[in-house]
DNA sequence: CACGCTCGTGTGGTCTAACCACACTCTAGG
DNA sequence: CCTAGAGTGTGGTTAGACCACACGAGCGTG
């Protein structure tokens, strides 16, 4: 076993025997080496993967945000690990899609119409209904009203993984803008979709909800031009 | 940006405009460093968090097997980053469990009845049909039975997931078989309802190879103990 | 000529020691 | 009492050295 695996395994111990917990700090770098009796190189390799992982932040300095910190990010890890697998081109993104639609219908159909995040979610419909809003700042509301339907439905894992999709691919569907005919156009149907997934959810329909969504995503990367496998 | 960060970047360039591929090498560390102007420590850095992203595989020595080569195993990825998060007690293990219900299902309705995959599964059924096997080995047997279940869909983005979702909870799930009133009984059943599966899904009925599916995993889960949310 | 051993070379793996930038905290001076 | 400065501890980065490993070329022996 490499030397920064058994640094790696000594934290995940500590992190599933409750001796760290997030918001709690990891011994200084040096400490631990010292504690491990390993080399500062080989805690600093672990901690860059928990790093990438989401499990932790590093900070310089002194005070409450300086250190080596537990965090839960699970949506990062995910994000950039499917990022680069798509960047060696072994994940096609007509997967991407296909399994954003299946993780999507499933949280609108089992979200909770009364949940808050819907509240929130409704709000960031008002804040999509500036006319002439830069197509970017359009896509980053539209992903947080879509990662608050999923979060109602209550279910961690589908979030973290919506919203890892979600981020592989948004190089890609700001490029993709480009190749639609009339955004303005498609930018107003996108928004009237929106509200009657909205409304059915509220209403308790989770079965048209799923249908919408569906509909809603297929639709756009159908006009965007992605082939489905 | 920090340093490893520059490192990361410019690989994953490489990756994006295909001047760096599945099978292809990376230059050497201390090349590497020099051709970025940047420690070797830095680039070591960027090379872990690619390796535990399951992007590259480093090998000492010289030959083919050495070097660091690029591969593609998004599975190994999101599944230590699932368990991490697992051990932070910030991902329920019932939401696994439940996220693993919906990827399975998906892929057992959409599954094609003449895949290869199913071929494969048909012959882990058989080895798995021993009388007395250890329990881990009927684990191990019935996690790549249902990943090549997955596998028959066609997607790899959910076949990657279901690996990862399973691979995070092995260790809890071989702890979970204690829980269980009569293994042998239960291994039984098992068989009997993958076999059930199997056979719908050859049979074109995706609809009830999903349901089957669905009571398959859910059922084990209750008779274990674990509670649904 | 054919076989087998040895040594050279290049790879990643690890360690040490030093310095930097940063942000807080204490303290001395106004 | 307030403020400016030194002090302290944190992660960030670097250079240089040495190790274990695995292949392959070259040499020696049969």
């Amino acid at each position: 076993m490499r030397t920064h695996q058994l640094v790696l395994h000594w934290i995940e111990g500590q992190l599933s025997e409750g001796k760290l917990a997030v918001g709690g700090r990891l011994p200084a770098e040096r400490t631990l080496a010292e504690q491990l009796q390993v080399s500062r190189t080989s805690v600093r390799e672990a901690i860059r993967i928990l790093e990438a992982m989401g499990v932790v932040r590093a900070g310089v300095g002194s005070g409450p945000e300086a250190g080596t910190v537990v965090i839960s990010d699970p949506t990062a890890a995910l994000g950039s690990a499917l990022r680069l697998h798509v960047a060696t081109q072994h994940l096609p993104v007509s997967d991407i899609v296909q399994t954003r639609v299946l993780l999507e219908s499933w949280a609108a159909s089992h979200a909770h119409p009364d949940s808050p995040e819907l509240t929130g979610a409704a709000r960031l419909l008002e804040e999509m209904d500036v006319d002439g809003m830069a197509v970017d700042d359009f896509l980053a509301l539209d992903v947080r009203f879509h990662l608050a339907l999923a979060d109602a439905a209550g279910n961690a894992v589908v979030s973290a993984m919506m919203g890892s999709l979600r981020e592989s691919i948004t190089g890609y569907a700001s490029q993709l803008t480009g190749n639609l005919p009339d955004w303005d156009a498609t930018a107003k149907r996108l928004r009237t979709e929106h509200r009657e997934i909205l409304e059915a959810i509220r209403n308790n329909d989770g079965e048209r909800a799923a249908k919408l969504v569906a509909a809603h995503i297929e639709g756009y990367y159908r006009e965007a031009g992605v082939r489905r496998s």
